[in-house]
DNA sequence: TAAGATTGGTTTCAAATGTAACCACTGCCG
DNA sequence: CGGCAGTGGTTACATTTGAAACCAATCTTA
């Protein structure tokens, strides 16, 4: 699928190497840097936030706010729409099952199949956490004008498709 | 990739159908999450870059690229400048002893103090790494116009800012 | 100057995460 | 049918990570 690409990117990238002097590297402008450290502090305390209260973990909150749009998912619809892998989705599964969060169901047209639905008390919860999460994302927005919540949206667009690329044509190789 | 499954498509079409409640999250709108998954993307990446080919983790990357720029420096000095914490940053020394990329010297002064620098062989590595690091992010801000990472740099301070509040202050309490 | 409080740094233990192997079922092709 | 490749999902194991306990040296203060 993408294998005629591979040695194009390589080319480029060697291009950018030669340009560039062994200077010293700052850290603190460094993007790959903040973004990490920008999404960590974010994840954490909107983590701590619902984690403390109803005994969620990151990936288990997902699945729910997935479940919550859209009803009937299996695990492997879960994958697809999260980005997440098939482990973690398992394992937010049976923390979800555990908390009687989620009901599971034989799909018997596929027996292999099971699908996944917020249970009332699932709903509930969904419900209670989904004002406090926009409630932090409204308040990390709140730092920002209209126009650059626009600007931040499409060029995490951007990011995110070049990352993307990376991670399918195998940089460095 | 797979054949078209028509069972498949219509398992997809049934859940999408599903209306989608005024007040959903949506999450692949949501901030945070999206922070999450560009900055998984790139931090792996790149690390398997340099990971592979030096033996090194991101942490342990970290205290190269400051101690490149700051020699002798404590591992408490580095806490303050990584935002990484003790525990990591032990671990990372303790990698970057093995492999002999750093020294650790005493501080008579206080001999609680043990002071860091790179090593020849250090200081190798990391004029071999910078370039790399600096190649993935000119690649990266190679989708972005002039303008936009401007807009891109004074966004994330604004948000950093925003987030360390919440974890001095404690938000939601 | 001795007791407690603080600081630098490491160790220990539990939880979170990733990788690979694995079972059960389905779909395909002879 | 019967075998075998592919899929949905879980389990097992190894590695990473974080929290808290810990040791040793220093600072404080009475």
């Amino acid at each position: 699928m993408t294998t005629d690409n591979t040695t194009k990117v390589d080319r480029e990238i060697n291009a950018n190497l030669e340009a560039v002097r062994p200077d010293d590297l700052r850290l603190e402008k460094f993007l790959p840097y903040r973004l990490s450290v920008l999404s960590n502090r974010v994840s954490n305390a909107i983590a701590q936030a619902y984690g403390a209260r109803f005994d969620l973990t990151i990936p288990a909150w997902r699945v729910m706010a997935i479940l919550g749009r859209f009803p009937n998912l299996s695990a492997a619809d879960l994958v697809e729409q999260t980005a997440m892998d098939k482990v973690a989705i398992s394992r937010a599964v049976s923390i979800l099952l555990k908390n009687d969060y989620i009901t599971r169901s034989e799909d018997l047209a596929d027996r292999r199949r099971q699908v996944l639905n917020l249970s009332e008390l699932g709903r509930d919860v969904y419900e209670r956490i989904v004002p406090l999460a926009q409630q932090y994302e409204n308040d990390l927005m709140g730092s920002l004008s209209d126009e650059e919540r626009k600007q931040l949206d499409s060029i995490i667009e951007k990011l995110m498709s070049r990352a993307q690329d990376w991670a399918n044509r195998g940089l460095m190789d």
